[in-house]
DNA sequence: AATTCATTCAATGAAGTTTTTGAATGTACC
DNA sequence: GGTACATTCAAAAACTTCATTGAATGAATT
């Protein structure tokens, strides 16, 4: 925290924010709150990150305005604040992957190996729902389905996928999506279904940045 | 640099980018050079960095892809790299704005102190610049207004404002801008203006918003 | 009132960042 | 070829961040 003038007070502020940003744990519990709020215990264990460790994390995203607990019973239940925070880190992310060569090597040799298709956009997808041309299928955890999901999906989660497999069409293309651009769990749905021969393209977002374009997202 | 599956690796990516600008001066360089290139010894005496902190922060620049150093001569000119780096910067700024009660108490009680009239945006500003009922001011030192500028501004750096005030129209509204939405050469000079009678407003972004929004500039 | 459970807090050590200093490099000028 | 200059590099000191541990808090259950 300098200070020399008030705009290199504010540059200050801004690069105390970006330091919050500046850990892939944290990144990981903002996406998981992007889904919708959580205790801190869900978050920890999706994140694999020890109880104590997820709650200073947390405590560090709480100081800096970007969520806030709440008391339910015997749970503090997170969530993210308002704000453009999903937008940062998009810009974040477009900023990777345009400047950063080792992000554009995982995206070559771990991403489009998994998926050699151009994955189709919001646009796009938002026409071939209204026109019922394709089955949109959400594979992430039950509990983010109800909280906010795209219009219109079904919801299997990745790991019950293999054994609720014939509720998916053999005739319609499907688009498979979960928690972001990078999530695996759409890939790996990808995969295993183009395996059974399913026609499947992945969504190329999640459900946060669908919202934060502010796009109508449904609950329950 | 952690690693857990492809996605981990990614947000271990993305926060080592956030890393990087996590740090002031580092704001502050990227917001010099995005006026245009310059050599270490510039950058360096206008942020007040010693010479090799500067030269050693530059490097973190580079290895995160968000500078190149060419030599020119004995010096070595660094410039910013393609790519959407102000844009990031940008969504950085205005989650702080949101989200950072410190930072919405600096603009109450530092800008907004400053200058209570509303500043102009770029549409409006492009409008008035057509129908020519403004006069725009670049009050940024020379070499930033030679290397690029709004189409049409008076370039008159900060430091010479007051011995050269007469080539300003009394009768004619001022808009006047500098490198960036908080860079206080605008501030500073709307308030000598204003007391001397001039009619002057701040244009709401500086040079590299304006550049990157995709509107023309000239040089020289 | 005692116990259990979810979470936070405080303290520790290991690892990383920032700044300063002085030496090293590489180009230009005499 | 020697000297001056701009910049980088390497090492050291001061400080910050991260993960782990165990104790502390505070609501719910018995």
């Amino acid at each position: 925290m300098s200070s020399d003038g008030p705009k290199r007070l504010m540059f200050s502020y801004f690069a105390d924010l970006a330091k919050v940003l500046g850990n892939g744990h944290r990144l990981e519990l903002i996406e998981l709150l992007a889904q919708g709020e959580q205790p801190v215990e869900v978050l920890s264990q999706r994140t694999g990150l020890s109880f104590a460790n997820a709650s200073q994390h947390l405590q560090q995203l709480r100081k800096a305005g970007l969520v806030v607990g709440r008391r339910s019973g015997k749970n503090i239940i997170y969530r993210l604040e308002d704000g453009p925070i999903v937008e940062t880190i998009t810009a974040l992310r477009k900023l990777a992957e345009h400047n950063v060569a080792a992000v554009q090597d995982v995206v070559a040799t771990y991403f489009d190996q998994l998926d050699n298709l151009d994955p189709i956009g919001p646009d796009d997808l938002m026409d071939r729902m209204r026109t019922g041309s394709v089955t949109l299928l959400d594979v992430r955890p039950e509990d983010e389905f109800r909280a906010a999901h795209i219009p219109g999906a079904l919801n299997i989660d990745l790991q019950a996928l293999e054994s609720r497999i014939a509720e998916l069409p053999m005739d319609m293309e499907i688009v498979a999506y979960c928690r972001g651009a990078y999530c695996v769990l759409s890939f790996q749905a990808v995969k295993l279904l183009r395996a059974r021969g399913y026609r499947v393209t992945r969504f190329s977002e999640g459900l946060p940045e669908w919202r934060a374009s502010g796009r109508a997202v449904a609950t329950a």
